[in-house]
DNA sequence: ATGAAAGCGCTAACAG
DNA sequence: CTGTTAGCGCTTTCAT
């Protein structure tokens, strides 16, 4: 039983196997109602015993289909992409496709690579969630007519398909669920202005406020969204809030690591919420209740329109697919008071 | 300027414009050498001017090698797999090769559905961390002679290539550490020890601690490696050790936390190692002093010994490559005191 | 130095 | 229902 490599059975092995043309077992693979069932099976037999395994690639070069589809992300090692990657790995999966890893490592020329073996390989179509928002970048794969959906950035429909999460709802849940646990001074811990992101979390936020009298909403912008930033906050703000929304959980852990500092009592004294609901949202002191983002179903709907798009060419309408965020409650928020 | 998708240009076109053979691009692009500078110049216009992209799908079905690559992992998510795959995908893209991303999702049946897809797709090869230490789940890419690397699983040298990271090592390094800063008396908290790898990292600090006199070591075993059987396991220590070497971020994490619950102070009365360098050890109220594995270079070199394996057939040698880890001191760890 | 032709594994008309 | 045949885009002898 020795493991020597052998070639392996091509479909006329098997057509000669089952004493049958080739097209016949091609029929049987492909159309098998075309096929009686007896020669099927005695078909079947032969792919069984030789092993036989179909070719896609060969089959694709006759019809013009291939069957990968790139994902293009800036950085795989990001929880955010790398559930965008499980979504649309499963996705591929339950449609046969294979998903070719595109890691553009923040870099714009590696990016541009990738676009261009995206090409060579005929790749049916790709998501990409590209490292800006300039379109023209895109524009080695649409003049090739590769067609692609966006995944967290925005389009016009127009231009094509695309997947991101409301943002705006995603604050707006937030600090609706502060006021209605009785915070009524709020503080927004935000990025910068210029991220949308963070833009529209903070949109979201006034949005809350606005439909509650007595209510009052400030901002405060963290240079960087990360732990030192929110440690930092915490540790300079003059009067304390009663509730705070961060705008990333990276923020938020900071934050309650230096209330806790100033023996600041979470969530009788301060009401936090994060945004992301990252591993770390759970680690912090105190477990942190936050927004979670339906990432997964991102990468899994950015397949479906991307292959709707490719399989139904003339029907397909492009779309810009946003999805609800949802509040996760743990202990950083009091449980309802009715206030 | 409409973009109505132009069927791409053949490599007959290309000799067509340039009023050559079809061999004769052929040869300008991949043997340069065989070919008249001033036809490989006219050529090379010709192949501007119709932005020719060739179409190694098709060079690949005669030729009979493919450039992709099968990446077979558990979970994605897991920052632990996701740097590797960033790894391999680094290495994968210097070498030209596409990276094919197969998500088993801890599903046996899907593991071994994406070895047949690699199979169908005629893979150069594949870097797979396979679902459990089953040789047998493997004989699907064995028997078709497709050369595999096994990434952070052990494998005989004779059965192929395989990358991991010194467990006993990073062990024994924590646990140095901790003697080194003073530590005399220490907690190993672990997870099972069926686990190969905590049952190494224990072996390592035991190691450790026989090189010093009057340093003892004992061992705690949490059902699962999780931030709350560490917090669970600091609340019920009896005598408090003066060193403890959590055998995961999560583990130390959780344990930092309940020793804080109790007033210890860390690192004054007890000292903390984790083991991962995981985001979460340096989110922690100490930072944590960790163990650092270098997980991208597990994946370069997967994809690197897996090339080397299907360039040089002849020549290449199976090798179980074994990478050190190393130590990172935040604050859990007090500045050398000599001790 | 260049070209003609065969064929990689497969599908899809088109006949029969 | 089944077989014949002509390519898909490319590389590669083998001639010239």
């Amino acid at each position: 039983m020795d493991d020597i490599p052998v070639r392996p059975a091509r479909i006329q092995d098997v057509a000669a196997a089952a004493g049958v043309s080739v097209s016949t077992v091609s029929n049987v693979l492909n159309r098998p109602e075309r096929v009686n069932e007896r020669t099927a099976a005695r078909v079947r037999d032969a792919v069984a015993a030789l092993d036989y395994v179909p070719h896609p690639g060969a089959a694709g070069l006759r019809t013009g289909h291939s069957s990968s589809i790139g994902l293009v992300l800036p950085d795989i090692t990001n929880t955010f992409y790398s559930r965008i990657a499980r979504g649309a790995a499963d996705a591929a999966y339950d449609h046969g496709y294979s998903l070719v890893l595109c890691h553009s490592a923040d870099a714009p020329e590696r990016e541009q690579g990738y676009f261009t073996m995206l090409v060579e390989q005929r790749a049916v179509g790709a998501v990409v969630v590209p490292l800006s928002a300039d379109p023209t970048r895109l524009s080695r794969l649409r003049e090739r007519g590769i067609p692609l959906v966006l995944a967290d950035r925005a389009m016009s429909a127009e231009d094509g398909c695309s997947v991101s999460v409301d943002d705006i709802a995603g604050g707006r849940i937030a600090v609706q669920h502060l006021l209605e646990r009785g915070a009524r001074d709020i503080l927004v811990v935000n990025g910068e202005r210029a991220i949308r992101q963070c833009a529209d979390r903070y949109q979201g936020a006034r949005q809350a406020v606005r439909s509650r009298r007595e209510a009052r909403v400030e901002q405060v912008v963290a240079k960087e969204m990360t732990v030192a930033y929110g440690l930092e906050i915490a540790r300079r703000l003059d009067d304390l809030p009663d509730g705070v929304f961060c705008t990333n959980d990276f923020l938020a852990a900071g934050l309650c690591h230096g209330l806790a500092e100033r023996g600041v009592r979470i969530p009788d004294e301060v009401q936090v919420v994060g945004y992301g609901d990252l591993d770390i949202a759970s680690f912090v002191g105190t477990p942190l209740s936050t927004v979670h983002q339906p990432v997964e179903d991102l990468g899994r709907a950015a397949v479906e329109m991307l292959l709707d798009e490719v399989e139904a060419r003339a029907e397909h309408a492009h779309e810009a697919r946003v999805f609800a965020p949802g509040l996760v409650v743990r202990d950083s928020t009091r449980p309802a008071s009715g206030g």
